[in-house]
DNA sequence: GCAAGGAGTTACCCGATGGTGAGTACCCCG
DNA sequence: CGGGGTACTCACCATCGGGTAACTCCTTGC
């Protein structure tokens, strides 16, 4: 599993790398922030980030709900079971983190895709 | 190399992503972390971090100054040389977005010390 | 001469992360 | 009945970040 139930103690020196470690992953952060535009279903996130392979995103959003990030709600429409991810209200708090993190790295990509560190 | 020269486009669907793989890697945060004290040369960030290889160090802050986080100057105190790491001017822009991560990361630490999502 | 400290470099190894392809189970539609 | 959609699981691989240990080069001090 991806997830960090109880961070580590050498981590407190360094209370970064605690949300880091929750963030990190090739897609997790994709997931995330497709997710803030509303709740999506399993395949709504597969085809939204073509790349991503079944077992991986199940994976990122096992470890996303065993952290407490994303709630998991199942439902049956008709007889055909439905899943759906969104933000927990825990999750919520850590939008402004992601928003602080997308701007910056907006203006990164744009600083670095220019020249370099003029 | 670790460091990310032009982001590449797949990265920018999501620009938080931008961010995270400048900093994510086992002990980037730490070395960032504990520069923004101040500067510190290579052997005062090894003993400040027990168990990081030089080699991981090296990479590690190759890569930040790669990516113009960090500087180094060297400098001849004698005629021993002595390298000297410190925030660049652009990497100071990155601090409050980990003070953010910092911030929101000892609140989970809290959080997840206790008890398990009340 | 030899240890010790500063600042790395090199070669090699290991385990976690992620990718592939197939298979499962259930249901709806034509 | 076949094809397609939802939601996964399983077995197997490949890559890569990080760890280990040794080795370089240079200078100062006993």
């Amino acid at each position: 599993m991806v997830s960090t139930p109880v961070p580590d103690p050498k981590m407190l020196d360094c209370p970064a790398l605690v949300t880091i470690q929750l963030v990190s992953g090739k897609w997790k952060t994709r997931v995330l922030w497709h997710l803030r535009q509303g709740g999506a279903g399993f395949g709504d996130l597969r085809r939204a980030m073509p790349g991503i392979s079944a077992k991986v995103l199940t994976e990122h959003l096992d470890a996303l709900v065993a952290d407490g990030l994303l709630a998991r709600t199942e439902s049956l429409e008709g007889k055909v079971l439905h899943t759906r991810y969104r933000f927990s209200d825990y999750g919520f708090t850590l939008i402004p983190v992601l928003d602080a993190l997308g701007s910056w790295g907006l203006n990164h990509a744009e600083r670095a895709a220019g020249h370099r560190f003029p």
